[in-house]
DNA sequence: GACCAGGATTGCT
DNA sequence: AGCAATCATGGT
């Protein structure tokens, strides 16, 4: 064990992940004492914990001594990558006022590659709400603990089920079909996510839209929060439709070419871009939803 | 009870 | 190529 403590010189708001990381009851953290338990894709457990404040972000992150590990949770919380451009490009833009607002969130990717398809594939065209469940109740029941944070099952585990098996957690057949599916090609080899992260956008999107159930709603998801990518917007997503919506104050949600007129304002950071905007709709649902804490065995108290 | 949810696929024009 | 139906169920 060894704590590292890292010093960021651009605003980061802890508290605003906190906040984010809150509206997923699988993800261990504690609210009050500002820190994250992270698992690897080896199922070693990191803590990482605040203890500066939005414009001198101070953290430690405690775990095993392993370099490569900790550069790994340096990209999951974007530490590696300054804020500072992004809202230095924004400010200019019509996105400006959610850029002031929300100032100094970043781009949390998900703790594994796998885990942001599964959770992905679940949450199509779900609320929220209900999309949550789902996945609890997936990695409750075929996942495990370590050291009472949750991990998804690995793809072998899933691609082995049944349909029947989700069918019970209340997964739609198709969605079971998709989720089983993918996981056996993971298994088996034919599709290596670690590898396809080194090609470029496109090249992923065009190689994970050939698997049953994943869309360019998923594949653009994947880019974004499993990869840490900068410049994707899922035009798809019903948030991002209704935040813009609100943001500009019209009776019907945008449609695509509307929205995506605006790219080259906002490109080369359309994903901050789709943060941003999610931001702004989720305190509306969320802020009197959740509570501070996450206990590692999911109760929300 | 209708309608929508942080979509994708399938089948029909 | 483009549109409608379909999926399962919770939230509003």
């Amino acid at each position: 064990m060894e704590t590292i403590t890292i010093r960021l010189d651009f605003p980061y708001d802890f508290e605003r992940v906190l906040e984010r990381l809150s509206m997923d009851p699988l993800i261990s953290l504690n609210n009050d004492e500002r820190y994250v338990m992270v698992p690897t894709e080896d199922r070693k457990i990191y803590k990482v914990e605040a203890i500066g404040t939005t414009d001198e972000p101070i953290f430690n992150i405690v775990g095993p001594k392993d370099e490569k590990k900790i550069r790994k949770i340096k990209e999951i919380f974007h530490f590696d990558r300054s804020l500072e451009p992004v809202h230095e490009h924004f400010a200019t833009t019509n996105l400006s006022s959610i850029f002031e607002e929300h100032r100094g969130t970043p781009i949390i990717r998900e703790f594994s590659l796998y885990a942001t398809l599964m959770k992905s594939i679940i949450h199509q065209q779900l609320n929220l709400s209900f999309a949550h469940t789902l996945t609890t109740r997936f990695v409750h029941t075929f996942g495990e603990q370590v050291e009472g944070v949750w991990i998804y099952p690995e793809p072998a585990l899933v691609g082995k089920l049944q349909v029947e098996d989700l069918r019970e957690l209340q997964f739609s057949t198709r969605k079971a079909e998709y989720v089983i599916g993918v996981s056996n090609a993971i298994a088996s080899g034919e599709l290596n996510l670690e590898s396809l992260a080194l090609l470029d956008d496109e090249k992923i999107i065009e190689t994970l839209v050939n698997y049953r159930g994943i869309g360019p709603w998923t594949a653009g998801s994947f880019l974004l929060f499993g990869l840490g990518r900068p410049n994707l917007f899922p035009l798809a997503d019903i948030g991002l439709q209704n935040a813009l919506k609100k943001l500009w104050g019209v009776a019907d949600k945008p449609k695509a070419a509307e929205i995506s007129s605006h790219f080259p304002e906002w490109s080369p950071y359309l994903s901050y871009a789709s943060l941003y905007l999610w931001r702004s709709i989720e305190q509306d649902s969320f802020r009197n939803r959740y509570v501070s804490f996450n206990a590692p065995n999911d109760t929300i108290i």
